[in-house]
DNA sequence: GCCGTTTTCGGCCCGACTGTTTTCAGTCG
């Protein structure tokens, strides 16, 4: 099994154990264990085969010896025999919100209810109402929750959440009272997916602001409303059309506003070891204040919270507890790529494929942006549904660029190409072609059902090309709809340092693909980033915003990614590469 | 199940809100 695999087997039997009602604790060191896998750098396998899997904080003697056989075997009786003792249906009611493990044990145990269906008909005839620590009012969420569930997809693309979310707090911004107010959570640590909104909003008065929130116009349902944190639904563009996400908004006091920020904005795993830090400076962190047993330390800003602990202040995108708080401790930070760093981008596609924009207008859009530069990739001659450039057209469209740059005043175009990388590993040009480009972007787009084995040798081959650039999208996948190929990234990884070539961070945030922890890895192995949008069309070469926050959560800096100097170095380094 | 300058047992982050209670358990983040 793989990281993922592994990671989401730890996951369940986290959920598993909780619905035997198990120790929470117990229950949480295996989710600590998934998470733990899943952000380990370089490859499982060979840390289970170094037998050093046990030097993993979170992981001991037990877990190590089960996450070993899942490995090597794909088996864990362990596992297995929790899987069968468990009525699948009870994992499902869990997605219920305001139901958790021990109502969903109690319905299991008392009512024998191991199912959405036999839940629905037991509301229905009024049973759940009538048991210990049940009453009407949870009958009828679990009544609604069933309904909500139909309609309502667990998670949403950055981009979708990040503009509702920008309109609610449009909304706030100009209430009488309202002092200070930001975005918290995953959205601002600008995670590929969010599954809700926090807004934190500081005010002497808080009751006035509570129920503006939730009589705001976007309001699709009331969830909770109390005297500081109230719980809203509102429609927003999912993936399978309009669905409804969950939007929490807290008010605190100025003095609390820091504090609050910190906490509500992660994420958790921090937060634990920053609260853990402070304990060891005889302090209590939550989200009113940092303090001792006789006062507490005035802090104006969240940078303050970090000073106190005698940390370097953290950027909200590196708060995942991977490492950052010994970093900031040792001052070791990185300086994160900003987004006005970026010069420039490659991997935008023109009416010449299947863009919506001409050559000029894309110039024009990115000079607009204040970029220097801009890459044309259109699509190669195999990929007849986005009309692929044959050799003949690319020579055409060659010539057009060289016109266009005489003309064009303070932008230039480079000539470049998504490359199709065929099943077997071949590029989809000639090498005569190949070397009419200033640069090439090679990419799977077909034949995606390949074996790992297949897929990584077909990539690898791509990588090790002397005329490849940089890898187009790692691992294909476009988030919620479809999962990449399966792809041993670490040997692509490895390879593409070995050869110097670059690897695309795809910025379009139904991609975001290199993710973020391969791309930590990447830099890791030396390997160059460069943070392309996508571009079908004008609008879409500003997503490069998206790949800075997928750089910035990799903890990169400007001199770690291509498209950050200035169009003559990056001219320079192109021809370097093609000699 | 993990972990250790309170170290091999006994903690493990902490508080708001809800719905059920009449003082609190469960859920959530």
């Amino acid at each position: 099994m793989d990281k993922d695999q592994v990671a989401a087997v730890l996951e369940e039997i986290a959920t598993l154990l909780e619905l035997q009602g198990e120790n929470q604790f117990r229950c949480l060191a295996y989710s600590r264990a998934a998470r733990a896998i899943l952000q380990l750098e370089g490859s499982l396998s060979e840390v289970v085969a170094a037998g050093k899997l046990d030097e993993v904080p979170g992981i001991g003697a037990t877990l190590k010896d089960k996450i070993s056989l899942l490995v090597t075997t794909d088996h864990l009786p362990f596992y297995e025999e929790l899987k069968d003792k468990t009525p699948p249906g009870l994992l499902v009611m869990l997605r219920l919100p305001g139901i958790g493990p021990k109502k969903v044990k109690a319905m299991y145990d008392q009512l024998g209810i191991d199912s959405l269906d036999k839940l629905q008909t037991a509301c229905a005839a009024d049973e759940v109402a009538h048991l210990k620590g049940f009453g009407a009012r949870t009958q009828q969420k679990i009544l609604d929750g069933i309904a909500f569930l139909g309609q309502m997809g667990n998670r949403f693309r950055l981009d979708h959440a990040l503009y509702i979310a920008e309109q609610l707090v449009d909304g706030l911004r100009a209430l009488p009272g309202v002092s200070r107010i930001e975005l918290c959570g995953s959205l601002r640590r600008r995670r590929e997916t969010i599954k809700d909104i926090d807004i934190l909003i500081s005010s002497a008065k808080p009751k006035p602001i509570m129920d503006a929130f939730v009589a705001l116009p976007q309001v699709v349902q009331i969830v909770g409303h109390g005297e500081t944190k109230s719980s809203i639904m509102t429609a927003v563009d999912g993936v399978a059309g309009r669905s409804l996400i969950n939007a929490d908004l807290r008010v605190v006091s100025e003095q609390q506003f820091p504090f609050a920020l910190n906490y509500f904005t992660g994420s958790k795993e921090h937060n634990v070891t920053l609260r853990q830090r402070a304990q060891q400076y005889g302090l209590k962190l939550n989200e009113y204040e940092l303090a001792g047993p006789k006062k507490s330390v005035t802090c104006k800003e969240e940078a303050d919270i970090y000073k106190a602990l005698d940390l370097d202040y953290i950027e909200p995108e590196m708060r995942e507890n991977t490492g950052e708080i010994d970093a900031a401790a040792a001052h070791k930070l990185p300086t994160l790529i900003r987004p006005e760093d970026l010069t420039g981008a490659f991997h935008c596609h023109t009416t010449w494929s299947d863009g919506s924009a001409s050559l000029e207008e894309m110039a024009l859009s990115a000079r607009k942006l204040g970029y220097k530069y801009l890459g044309i990739a259109d699509h190669s001659q195999s990929l007849n549904v986005a009309n692929g450039l044959t050799p003949e057209r690319v020579r055409k469209q060659q010539a057009d660029i060289d016109a266009l740059n005489k003309k064009l005043k303070g932008v230039r175009l480079f000539k470049g190409t998504e490359c199709d990388i065929l099943p077997d590993g071949r590029l989809d040009f000639d090498d005569k072609t190949l070397a009419s480009f200033d640069y090439v972007v090679a990419s799977v787009h077909t034949h995606f059902n390949l074996t790992e084995a297949e897929m990584t040798a077909r990539i690898l081959k791509a990588v090790s090309h002397p005329r490849v650039t940089m890898l187009g999208h790692a691992t294909g996948r476009l988030l919620l709809r479809r999962d990449g190929y399966k792809v041993d990234l670490e040997a692509i990884l490895k390879a593409a340092a070995k050869h110097g070539t670059m690897v695309e961070i795809n910025a379009h945030p139904q991609r975001l693909d290199l993710d973020w922890i391969h791309c930590k890895r990447a830099k890791a192995l030396g390997v160059k980033l460069v943070i392309n949008p996508d571009a079908h069309a004008t609008s879409e070469i500003a997503l490069t915003t998206y790949g800075v926050s997928v750089a910035r959560r990799a903890w990169l800096e400007k001199a770690d990614v291509f498209n950050t100097q200035t169009p003559a170095k990056i001219d320079e380094q192109l021809t370097k590469r093609r000699q």
